[in-house]
DNA sequence: TAAGGTGCATACCAAAAGGTAAGAATTGGA
DNA sequence: TCCAATTCTTACCTTTTGGTATGCACCTTA
């Protein structure tokens, strides 16, 4: 996934949260600080792996930025940057829209 | 792509709409119906294949609705049906945003 | 001494998504 | 007669994505 050129913004939009897992990820990082620990319980059913995978291209992409203390046993935050929040917003209405999808479509 | 359950809305509209393709298709018909032919020239890059197949599984979610005319050569046009409308102003935002992004990063 | 909590990394594999190429059906027109 | 236009199908393959399993490093606590 990583064409270009687009003709409308939806293509490079879903080039950066496209795929199972960023957009699910960045929005439990909306408005709140987590652990590694606490996105992995969060988000149902993601791997280890593909969580700190996920993770990174997003802080690559400058969505999110990561903060580690060196304590033991580590401890690592995770918060979305400013760009990571203008996109938290712009997936709203459309976290509404699937909200309101799931209900229709009766998925328990 | 295809778990239950989820916490929020984000993951079913990723059902619906995830992919390289479904989502830019959607866009094209947004307020306009538009003939097979006309949506490969706009949807740059894809195949007949992909568009066809993505056509499909839009029309069996209920976001896009076919009108097949029997003329020779053959016609038909896509256009969304209300849902889709709806979810196309869910993207609206999203599509602003990833413009934005785009500008920002230089992709030409 | 052993086990457990944390945040990773890595190797290997399976499944899904996507791409390429070819062809089918129909009729009008050169 | 042969080709063009249009929508779609099919077979085959490659790439991407995601999942499972295992291990490491460090310290705390039992």
């Amino acid at each position: 996934m990583a064409e270009k050129p687009y003709n409308c913004g939806i293509g490079p939009a879903f080039e950066v949260i496209g795929g199972k897992w960023k957009a699910v990820i960045l929005w439990e990082l909306n408005n709140q600080t987590r652990r590694f620990g606490e996105l992995k319980r969060l988000v149902v059913g993601i791997s280890e792996k593909m969580l700190i995978q996920q993770l990174r291209e997003l802080e690559e992409d400058g969505l999110i930025s990561r903060k580690m203390f060196n304590e033991i046993p580590p401890r690592v935050e995770y918060s979305t940057t400013s760009l990571g929040d203008s996109l938290n917003i712009a997936l709203a209405p459309l976290a509404d829209w699937g909200g309101n999808y799931a209900k229709l479509h009766d998925k328990k």
